[in-house]
DNA sequence: GATGAAAATCGAACCGGTTCGATAGTCCGG
DNA sequence: CCGGACTATCGAACCGGTTCGATTTTCATC
């Protein structure tokens, strides 16, 4: 591998710079940077960003990290980081916690040991250990989708509030009284939205709701599958049940199945966030979905603008919240 | 952030001890040893991984470069290898390609900059060009998935062959005689070998393949889509559909219940390779699906293998072929 | 107590760049 | 023709470690 005092002893010219000319070709004379660009070219010099990294005390990488780089949500931010950050000569490093804190935390550490340029964050804990530990982070960076109590830091997501509350009518409108909801862990601040949106928007409608239809499915699908059996086994069924992601609601999918109820004859099922292959379960479930592209559109624009800009970089944290879409299905009936 | 000359100037002994000791604790008197762990603790100093890299020439990282992140195939490759990989304190860095080769190489390149340890690779091409490149990568490495020609490095992956086989199998034995095919992209080891299991388990059961039952699905949804509706327009309609992978089968169960066809009542359906969630797709699709666990265990421990002993370093290449498993469901009927 | 080998430690060079203050050269106005 | 202000280039220090040959210390042996 050639060096850059390869390049400099073939241009007769000094290391230095070669490293001018090459950051700042403005700052040489036109002469020496002919001369500085063909010897790069003879000796096929490619800067060492390791090295690089080193000297600067950053690199051209940004750290992407997340709880689960197989969930679907993450798949258009990702992208979305990818195509723009490449379009700014930067490099994502994807990273996955499996959703654990010290993972997490290790991981973002690594990170920064690296010297990145940024960091996309999806946090994967809460409370005040958590929040030291994040407000440690010096690096440029914007959090996503859970928004943590506390942390000063840019944060895109949806509004989850809204979510819950637009299929809570949904099924209000329907003639549906006996909703029972799926929630998820109440730590977590898209499910305590969620869960938000749909206790109050029952409340406004002056329907009253059963403490037995408020189930816990942690937004896992084994907890999600429990919570729908106790759901389906107590005497007076609910008609419709909301869950509050994807998995405890296709985990409730399935406990229907196993059962012998049919969806929507005998009960209604929505919930929050697609899946891949939606559109070939049957019944298609009635949902409500975040714009993940225009998500990852927002986190990335944001945090290539803290990193490049000093300007930006100074501004105070911001919160950007989309609306989510309803995407009407055939798994709700009228009662 | 403390550096090791802090340490140094603290313990009284030089730079290069203080380096010695923290990579090889046997080689320094207990004495100094001490010294220099209090003066550690004391700064609290982490050694800086940038410069340990471009020191030593080679860092801690380890790269998984493959095309779609979002896959569940690759979800527990990745698992695997990452929890085998701290186990042995190195590190994984995923980069995802999008399929375009392009982009894998830009990608392999960065992280070889990068002084990567070692890189687990899904190709994503083939050709001379490609191997040429492939064989020009000089770190340690195991290419897993799609087995390309050529290419002489260790490679992990299923029996492809064998499952396109077993399927047909199947499909014969229930009564089957006009069975269709959705392939995938021919130059692909693994749709090459699955389409060679189809055909030459007909062949052997004497029965011919009407050339209008093999259609190109492209391993894509959209593709797959297409090829399964010219299958339904066909006055003699295939009885059996089987899917070279899991986008085109269920894109092709998707252009069924469009049309108003039943599965499997009216066309039995059975693919290659699960998706998240099959057991709520309704009818529970027959297929055959990889170890991928396994899959991932054998690409970690022989990844590390080559890393971490230069013995298995300079061993030659070598091809770990697993058998896929047959996950019986209720797509297909007898006929 | 001298001798020699082994063990412990050190100094300097190196990995491959960046950056900044100093120096040399160029151009312009007075 | 001289002083001043730029412009172009350079040298050296630095980023934070590793590594290896050289030097010093230790210790057993004669």
């Amino acid at each position: 591998m050639a060096t850059i005092r390869d390049v400099a002893k073939l241009a007769d010219v000094s290391v230095s710079t070669v490293s001018l000319a090459l950051s700042n070709p403005g700052r040489v004379s036109q002469k020496t940077l002919e001369k500085i660009r063909s010897a790069v070219a003879a000796v096929g010099y490619v800067a060492d960003p390791l090295a690089q990294s080193l000297a600067r005390g950053r690199s051209k990488m940004i750290g992407l990290v997340v709880g689960n780089v197989g969930n679907p949500f993450f798949g258009d931010i990702r992208r979305e980081l990818e195509n723009y950050a490449l379009e700014h000569e930067h490099f994502v490093l994807i990273t996955d916690s499996s959703g654990k804190p010290e993972r997490e935390q290790a991981l973002v550490e690594h990170l920064i040991g690296l010297k990145i340029a940024g960091l996309a964050l999806a946090p994967s804990s809460f409370g005040a250990d958590y929040v030291k530990f994040v407000e440690s982070i010096k690096v440029p960076m914007v959090c996503f989708d859970q928004k943590v109590a506390g942390i000063e830091r840019d944060f895109v997501g949806s509004d989850n509030y809204l979510a819950g509350a637009m299929l809570t009518e949904h099924l209000l409108q329907l003639g549906h009284r006996r909703i029972a909801f799926i929630a998820g862990p109440q730590h977590m601040h898209t499910a305590s939205e969620r869960y938000r949106g749909f206790m109050e928007t029952m409340a406004s409608a002056g329907v009253e709701v059963n403490p037995n239809y408020v189930v816990d499915g942690q937004f896992t699908r084994s907890a999600g599958y429990e919570a729908a059996m106790r759901l389906l086994i107590q005497p007076e069924r609910p008609t419709a049940i909301l869950g509050a992601n994807n998995a405890v609601a296709l985990a409730a999918l399935q406990a229907m199945q196993e059962l012998g109820f049919n969806c929507p004859g005998d009960i209604s099922l929505c919930m929050i966030d697609d899946v891949q292959w939606s559109n070939v379960i049957t019944p298609r479930i009635t949902m409500v979905v975040q714009d993940t592209l225009k998500l990852g559109g927002i986190i990335a624009r944001r945090l290539l603008q803290r990193i490049t800009s000093s300007d930006a970089a100074a501004e105070p944290a911001q919160d950007f919240v989309l609306s989510p879409k309803f995407v009407p299905g055939n798994s709700c009936r009228r009662v």
